[in-house]
DNA sequence: AACGACCATTATA
DNA sequence: TATAATGGTCGTT
């Protein structure tokens, strides 16, 4: 049966909702119901840990145009970081549409959108707020390309 | 089924 | 800095 908890990362709180190793759902809120989630988020949040094994999200199943940018999203290796348009190319579609797959990416984390940058050196986007990706990158030990 | 608006983009000048 | 081109989704009709 289909499972809702909660972690914290800074001030954020991290809702998410998971049935046996099938993620559903991971976003960054203010305010959470109380209850544990699988420990591969509390350890990735920590720090402690660079994959979510065997946990995967339930985002890349499918075959359109979201679901291979999340799958090509996905092989983003911890501590780097792909392009809008890098992504675009793997996924075979257009730079704007894996913009568009970001921002409604259900999957935080589990789908590494915190490692898609844009072209021009800038950060991108990040909802709700810039400032996690910034961390999130931060942790990571942001190296550069692969 | 068709259309237009939206967007976490990018290339060009 | 501004603008055109781009593609997928979503709401409206």
């Amino acid at each position: 049966m289909m499972q809702t908890g909660s972690c914290s990362f800074g001030l954020w709180k991290v809702i998410v909702s998971w049935e046996g190793n099938v993620v559903y759902q991971v976003q960054f809120v203010r305010t959470a119901p109380e209850g544990p989630v699988p420990v591969q988020f509390t350890k990735f949040l920590a720090g402690r840990v660079d994959s979510f094994d065997p946990l995967v999200s339930a985002a890349v199943s499918g075959d359109n145009a979201y679901s291979r940018v999340y799958a090509a999203v996905s092989k983003i290796p911890y501590g780097e970081t792909r392009t809008y348009r890098e992504v675009a190319l793997v996924a075979d579609t257009h730079p704007r549409v894996v913009g568009n797959a970001m921002a409604r990416n259900p999957t935080s984390l589990i789908v590494p959108c915190h490692r898609v940058t844009a072209s021009d050196g800038t950060l991108g986007g990040f909802t709700p707020d810039l400032q996690i990706k910034r961390d999130l990158l931060k942790m990571e030990g942001k190296k550069k390309r692969g």
